[in-house]
DNA sequence: TTCTTTTGCGACTAAATACTCTTAAATCTT
DNA sequence: AAGATTTAAGAGTATTTAGTCGCAAAAGAA
């Protein structure tokens, strides 16, 4: 039961990690990410360019350079950046594999998916980047499943 | 949010195709189900022989052979069919990719995500075969979402 | 200006998933 | 026995996802 592709997991361990920065001022380059979360630097550079294409984070090049959250990470959820990664129709998406998900005809698991749909939807909406980063410690985001 | 794999949603749109000719009696063919559901022959063939060697189909090969249910349609879950074909670590899978999910130092996620995996979990396990067929019409199952 | 650092971006490679084809084995029909 | 039907099995192909490489562009430092 794989949920988030695998880029969309490292980027989210790489914005927690930012997060947990926030003291630092200035910008965190994705090389010490990458190194610190042992994730390739260039699939990591990839992540980060749709981050900042679509206004989640902020970037710039050069010495002292590299990336930075764009608001307040109490204010990026993760339905943002999920929605951004995985699609917007990420939450839309049928258990069974039929057509439609309407309410015309229902298959059993219908309902119950609708409503566990819905639950994800809005764990992931009132989760903030902020409360991810308070609660994993670093040693958790370096290793990975 | 892709739940189940192209491979499991055919098998299943198959099983439940098969629950629904339960008044017929022998076995329907391979063939017969690739066609009317729309599905891979070969494909198919590959899934069906995983669910026969697990023993929730018989198989017969030459003529007037094919599959049927080893069981009484009422009698098999969506649980026990996902679990063949995803893999028994199904329902263990962690949300973020931390390793772990274990309860120490769980993140905000976690217990929602616990919760959420149990409720799937055993709205797959009430959940038969005999359930969905009568709740899926023909058209349904033939059209892929 | 020239060199270094760092992101941006496109092409390339590898691995996993999805799908196809061929042949063998079992069973029935003639 | 010979041929037809149907599943079993494994190899082969295509598409998607994951990960790598190389170089251009921006910006600072010397
Ligand atoms: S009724 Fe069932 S199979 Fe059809 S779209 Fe809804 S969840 Fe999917
Ligand atoms: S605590 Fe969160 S990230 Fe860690 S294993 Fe549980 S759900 Fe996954």
């Amino acid at each position: 039961m794989k949920v988030l592709s695998k880029g969309t997991v490292y980027g989210l361990r790489a914005l927690v990690y930012l997060a947990t920065q926030k003291d630092r001022t200035g910008y965190v380059s994705i090389g010490e990410i990458s190194e610190k979360l042992d994730i390739s630097f260039h699939f990591l550079t990839k992540t980060f360019q749709m981050l900042t294409q679509k206004g989640i984070l902020e970037s710039y090049r050069g010495p002292s350079g590299g990336i930075a959250l764009n608001k307040p990470a109490e204010q990026i959820f993760l339905f943002d950046i999920v929605k951004i990664l995985e699609g917007d129709d990420f939450f839309d998406k049928c258990l069974l594999g039929l057509p439609g998900c309407g309410d015309f005809e229902p298959c059993p698991v219908h309902d119950f998916w609708k409503v566990a749909k819905a639950a994800l939807k809005n764990e992931f909406e009132i989760t903030s980047l902020a409360e991810l980063g308070a609660k994993v410690t670093d040693e958790r985001l370096r290793l990975s499943a």
